[in-house]
DNA sequence: CGTGTCGCGTAC
DNA sequence: GACGTACGCGACACGG
């Protein structure tokens, strides 16, 4: 079984770190300093979050000399007396971590550190685990299998192999090493002229310090001389710092035994007194524990448990959420799966017996399966080597479909709550080890207990979530739409996109040094530095010290947007260098610089993720990083685009709708005159100029025609006419004459809106082409500014989401087509309404063909739908 | 420090 | 008194 474990945390490196790591001006309302005893008391719940160690203490430094100021008064002579106001908040330290039931140790002579290491050789002597929670290196030395070293700021553990990776030399080398290369903070010289790099070299090819010196000839004259001229000064460092294991104690290691936690009270009652109210604990207690049978890689209940022919619940641990990262697309290994029936619930080990049976089970499509985002799970099974089969349900997407704006981002425990009433277990308070890194590979049965607690409310979920899903009409856009689109966005997650790093580095280069010359121009002009980025300071810049007018207000202060400095700009050159300074900023803090990061070592592609349940509407939306938004307006906003390109051989085909938007519009409104431009596939902005204008279609000027555009989307925006005249620059009047004429021409329009809010009035909601439902709460608000805007999402989200819909069928289609033909394309990226393929330059032609006919003919439109294509090396040029 | 909010800018 | 759907950056405020 688990063995039992000791934590010992370094109570002065915590208390240290704490107090400068916090601003000085936390304190009570009585003026009690307390940023250390927070700092403090917030790591020592991380480091205790669910756990129950077997013995565990509090070690600090005794005050006054230690053997080391004796062997070298240098030592730590560098160190100023603890501050006054970190004195002040010893005691209270001291209180915190008693009330936690922990004891604290201070032994006269002797350091923390060697306390510490003392008590470790105890405890391993009786075969008990050891953790170091402390942010110093100089534990290192200690490090071995059973004893890791848990840096609770950065995050990190730190067993025998990592510390290696960062430090370049094996625990035992440690001593060695800092003798070599010094401790600034303790004072240790160490050996002047080697580094970090050069201590790890020396080390590593002669093994010892002793040995470094024994081979000293064959060394440059460099280190030779370094190291003979200060050969006693490295032995004194190596000296000071190894840790002394023998400090006499009085006590053995169950005196450091802890209490199973029962009596919160006290803890409570000094949070209050010290008003720490964002520590005091949660009453939160887990409902499921008793409500099912569980066990951890019990063959023989793992096969009668998959023999169920129910619906059963299931949630597979990978790699990438014990790391957790931003990203789920740098998945490596898969650890377990845990499976669930209506009464039990297994976990089960990749390595364990009874695997084959799982693996087994998740390939065959027979066995019905539910899970919770089934994009990112099919995508990792993938990656390690499984065809996940028989997924009926997600989770995610049917709770998205239930109710797209509720439960935001739609994780599993918010959907546990709301239709189970019931909390989860979070992650942190399953961890083993009080590390966010390594939660779930210290303790199987942790991990065993957290996925099947998943897997179980999975399959508690399913029932309800598919009632809910057929009582709102919606199962047929779950099974034909949101379920088979989860593997092809899983599939172009997989593919990527190739970009040219090297063009992307060229262009930050030069867009940074165009950055730095306009900003001096600026300071010129202002007359003084300062930080372009603040909006706040740019502010007093403008309107404030060169007294340019103010335009515009924001909750908070002057207006700097785009649109104010525009109106500036006739008059004044610091505002025209301003928006030049803005553009190149943004290119180079949102393009650029993300992009290059976002490029996967293993693939040299951009990997991004596409959310189906994000966009409230229906849209698919990516994320980390969002190459949606990716420039185009501009000139060197295209330059962007550029870098996007096809991988050699390849080609990449870009193809989108033309005016998807007002051709939905034109099918459910089925008003005449839109119907029939698109039936003749007439130039639908110019003939909504023609109409406004009451002038020929021949007759409409470029201006004219521009103001026929923003009129058609200020209809699908539900733009009243304040804002049309805004984005017109139009006085109010004449923009609600604009709108009389737009309706005038096309009434049906008008119909077709007044009855779209009028039903969602009605009904609470609005409804897509695909049958997909968005609540609009807002409608039923008093507030007259929140229930206009309930009318506009009622106008909007049928057209938009209808459009997303289509983008879906077209996608779910060409997919399908394109494996069935076993053709070397990929569909790569999707824009709203535009898909991006890279396709292998024999294919291009019949890509072309195949992406129009699936586009043009989805949905089953009363109007046609036309779709623009091109092929290119780059995404720029397949516009 | 870690996190949330704001102002701003990018796309369709 | 606002134009629909988003994501994400840097600055800044706040926690107690």
């Amino acid at each position: 079984m688990t063995k039992k474990r000791l934590i010992l945390v370094d109570g002065s490196s915590l208390l240290y770190r704490a107090f400068f790591g916090l601003p000085q001006s936390l304190s009570t309302t009585s003026g009690i300093p307390t940023n250390a005893t927070f700092g403090f008391a917030q790591m020592f719940h991380k480091i205790l979050s669910g756990k129950t160690p077997s013995y565990g203490a509090v070690v600090f430094d005794a005050p006054g000399p230690t053997f080391r100021h004796e062997r070298f008064a240098e030592y730590k002579s560098q160190r100023p007396p603890m501050a006054q106001e970190l004195r002040t908040q010893v005691p209270w330290v001291d209180r915190v971590v008693s009330a936690q039931g922990f004891p604290i140790l201070r032994v006269d002579g002797y350091e923390a550190d060697d306390v510490i290491a003392t008590l470790t050789r105890v405890a391993l002597e009786q075969s008990v685990e050891v953790h170091i929670v402390s942010g110093d290196k100089d534990f290192v030395p200690l490090l071995q299998a059973d004893v890791r070293m848990v840096d609770t700021m950065r995050d990190v553990t730190y067993d025998p192999e990592l510390a290696k990776k960062k430090w370049g030399v094996s625990p035992d080398q440690f001593c060695d090493f800092l003798a070599l290369v010094g401790d600034k903070v303790d004072n240790v010289p160490g050996v002047p002229g080697i580094g970090q790099k050069g201590a790890a070299k020396l080390l590593s090819n002669y093994g010892t310090l002793e040995s470094v010196f024994e081979h000293i000839n064959d060394l440059s004259a460099r280190q030779k001389g370094a190291l003979t001229e200060h050969r006693e000064q490295a032995q004194l460092s190596r000296n000071l710092v190894t840790l002394d294991d023998h400090v006499p104690l009085d006590f053995d290691l169950s005196a450091l035994e802890l209490a199973s936690p029962s009596d919160t009270a006290p803890l409570t009652e000094l949070y209050r007194e010290l008003e720490f109210f964002s520590l005091l604990p949660e009453s939160e207690t887990l409902a499921t524990e008793t409500e099912y049978e569980f066990a951890v890689n019990d063959s023989e209940f793992c096969r009668t448990l998959l023999a169920e022919s129910d619906v059963l619940g299931f949630f597979p641990i990978f790699e990438s959420a014990v790391k957790p990262t931003k990203s789920s697309t740098d998945s490596t290994g898969l650890l377990g799966v845990a499976v669930a029936g209506s009464s039990r619930s297994v976990y089960i080990e990749e390595d364990a017996a009874a695997w084959a049976v799982v693996q087994s089970w998740l390939q065959r499509s027979e066995a019905k399966k539910i899970v919770h985002n089934l994009r990112d799970t099919w995508t990792e099974f993938q990656r390690a080597g499984v065809e996940l089969r028989g997924v009926v349900a997600d989770a995610q997407l049917a709770s998205f479909l239930i109710d797209p704006t509720k439960n935001i981002p739609h994780r599993l425990d918010q959907i546990a709550r709301e239709f189970l009433q019931k909390p989860l277990r979070a992650r942190k308070t399953v961890t083993a080890d009080g590390t966010q890194d390594d939660p779930f590979t210290a303790d199987t049965d942790a991990v065993g207990r957290f996925a099947s607690e998943r897997a179980w409310v999975l399959q508690q979920l399913h029932s309800i979530l598919d009632e809910r899903l057929i009582e709102s009409g919606q199962r047929a856009v779950m099974d034909n739409i949101s379920m088979p689109l989860a593997s092809v966005l899983g599939r172009m997650q997989l593919a990527g996109i190739a970009v040219d790093r090297q063009d992307l580095r060229e262009m930050g280069a030069e867009f940074e040094s165009r950055q730095r010359t306009i900003a001096h121009q600026i300071y010129e002009i202002a007359g003084h530095e300062f930080n372009l980025a603040s909006t706040k300071q740019l502010a007093t810049v403008l309107f404030e010290e060169l007294g340019l007018p103010v335009i515009k207000k924001t909750k908070t202060g002057y207006s700097t947007a785009a649109e104010v400095l525009e109106r500036l700009a006739a008059k004044h050159e610091i505002a025209r260098l301003i928006i030049r300074w803005r553009a190149l900023t943004k290119l180079l803090t949102t393009y650029t610089r993300v992009l290059e990061d976002s490029i996967r070592p293993e693939t040299g592609r951009i990997h991004c993720r596409f959310q189906q349940t994000a966009g409230a509407s229906g849209r698919l939306i990516t994320t980390d990083p969002d190459l949606q938004r990716t420039p185009i307006r501009s000139e060197d906003g295209k330059r962007i685009r550029q870098a996007f390109v096809a991988s050699p051989g390849h080609e990449l085909v870009s193809a989108d709708w033309s005016q998807i938007e007002l051709r939905v519009l034109a099918h459910f409104s089925e008003d005449e005159l839109l119907l029939d431009s698109f039936a003749r596939d007439l130039d639908v902005h110019r003939r909504t100029a023609a109409e406004i204008f009451g002038v020929s279609a021949g007759a409409v000027s470029a201006e004219q025609r521009n103001v026929g555009k923003t009129v058609n989307f200020a209809t699908i925006y539900g733009q009243g006419p304040t804002a049309l005249g805004q984005s017109l620059g139009l006085p109010r009047g004449e923009a609600k004459k604009l709108i009389d004429r737009y309706f005038s021409a096309y009434f049906g329009v008008r119909a077709w809106l007044d009855q779209t809010v009028e039903e969602a009035h009605l009904r609470g909601y609005v409804t897509t082409l695909a049958g997909r439902r968005r609540y609009i709460p807002e409608l039923s608000n008093k507030n007259t500014t929140d229930r206009a805007y309930g009318e506009r999402i009622a106008a909007n989200t049928p057209i938009q989401g209808s459009a997303a819909d289509l983008c879906k069928m077209a996608m779910l289609d060409i997919d399908q087509k394109l494996r069935e033909q076993k053709l070397g394309a990929r569909m790569v990226l999707q824009v709203h309404d535009e898909l991006v393929f890279e396709v292998p330059t024999a294919e291009v032609a019949s890509i072309v063909e195949l992406a129009r006919e699936s586009m043009e003919t989805a949905g089953n439109l009363r109007v046609p739908l036309k779709v623009d294509i091109g092929a290119g090396p780059t995404w720029l040029a397949a516009h």
